[in-house]
DNA sequence: ATAGAAAACGGACCGTAGTCCGTTTAGTAT
DNA sequence: ATACTAAACGGACTACGGTCCGTTTTCTAT
């Protein structure tokens, strides 16, 4: 699909992308230590309190390398969610039936739902850290990505504007949302599911 | 409407809502005085623009008064739009058809995402500025009353799980969204009022 | 091996939201 | 009028994200 590479996982990568060009050693080295530092953070106290005072002081690194490395909070989050995000994108874009190719554009919408949220709750946290403070969250590139793939599907659906429509149902699947749906509201996963299915098939149904 | 009274239009009004019981009249004063500093403010620089140190120093009141005042920056913001707010609430309870009662639900629908984007697009700003740093967005008691609006039109139109579909309407309108469409990926608000019909004349045309 | 340049480093520094607590002041009871 | 109390005040202080810039390190060319 012509799609897909024009379209990088990373915010911009600030500097030296895991190994591409030549990357300084003592960068992939400090690269190493704050992933480590920040993994262990976030699997200990949550990615809501992780500090970027504390990782720095944590990977043992000054301040300002946290930030040259990963541009700022929002992009480090990123960083720590890509390799998940991969997964489900190629999830969605190469995988079997329904979520992947193969199957009517009605039943990949409502399983490119369901699998997200499901993929929202299990790494809410992160996703919230990211999208948080990053000026339009749009911008994220996963999220950049996700809009192609519904937009697609929408216009092969025979929705008038499926640009627009593809937007809204990103909202409606906004990380924030799912999780406090979930954990502040005591919504289930299942009635979220559930009530997507409605939205999509109702959506595509007429005419 | 039973439902209306049960929802404050305030945040939790941190003290003396405008001029209930004992309000005291240095308080009443300072209050005065910080309203109008800050519309002043947000005239002529912005809502983005204006910071709570900002608004102590030209209020002439210390920053302690400021925060015991509303609570936080979020709670300012909600203060300020209060007035326009209620106005638009007006409309969509007790006004004319077909934004008020009289009309379908699925016209009542239409007409109230229509007439949200506008006042989004109006007071965009400042609803940014309400939204953010506000655990939970929800939390708005607007935001609570637009999405009962929306859970009571969606049950009478045959909605499966009105309060989850509501919730998802409500992000689709989110103010972010909706800004940072118009003004940084340039939609024209007409193409976000006619993929909002869309979307509802579809949701709830079928069985 | 050496020198020079580019890249990376570190941590002091800044702006801003929000908190804390000792001080002041408005109402009230005598 | 006076004294008392609870509310309100103010501004120093903290926490955090993010920037800046002088210093150090790595790589490369000779």
């Amino acid at each position: 699909m012509f799609l897909v590479s024009f379209i990088p996982l990373q915010p911009d990568a600030p500097m030296g992308t895991p190994g591409l060009p030549h990357e300084r050693s003592d960068a992939a080295r400090n690269r190493e230590r704050l992933l480590c530092a920040a993994r262990e953070l976030v699997d200990e106290f949550g990615a809501d309190a992780l500090t970027m005072d504390a990782l720095a002081c944590k990977a043992k690194v000054g301040k300002g390398t946290v930030f040259r490395r990963f541009g700022s909070r929002a992009g480090l989050m990123m960083t720590l969610l890509s390799d998940a995000e991969s997964e489900f994108q190629r999830g969605f874009m190469f995988g079997p039936p329904p979520l992947g190719p193969g199957a009517s554009p009605e039943d990949r919408l409502v399983a490119f739902g369901e699998g997200r949220i499901y993929f929202v709750l299990e790494n809410g946290e992160l996703l919230k850290a990211a999208g948080a403070a990053t000026r339009n969250r749009f911008d994220v590139p996963a999220t950049k990505l996700s809009h192609r793939h519904m937009e697609v599907l929408l216009r092969e659906a025979g929705i008038a504007d499926p640009w627009v429509m593809a937007m809204s149902l990103t909202y409606a699947l906004d990380p924030e949302r799912i999780v406090d749906d979930v954990r502040v509201r005591g919504i289930s996963p299942s009635r979220l599911t559930d009530s997507w299915r409605e939205l999509i098939t109702r959506l595509l149904k007429a005419t």
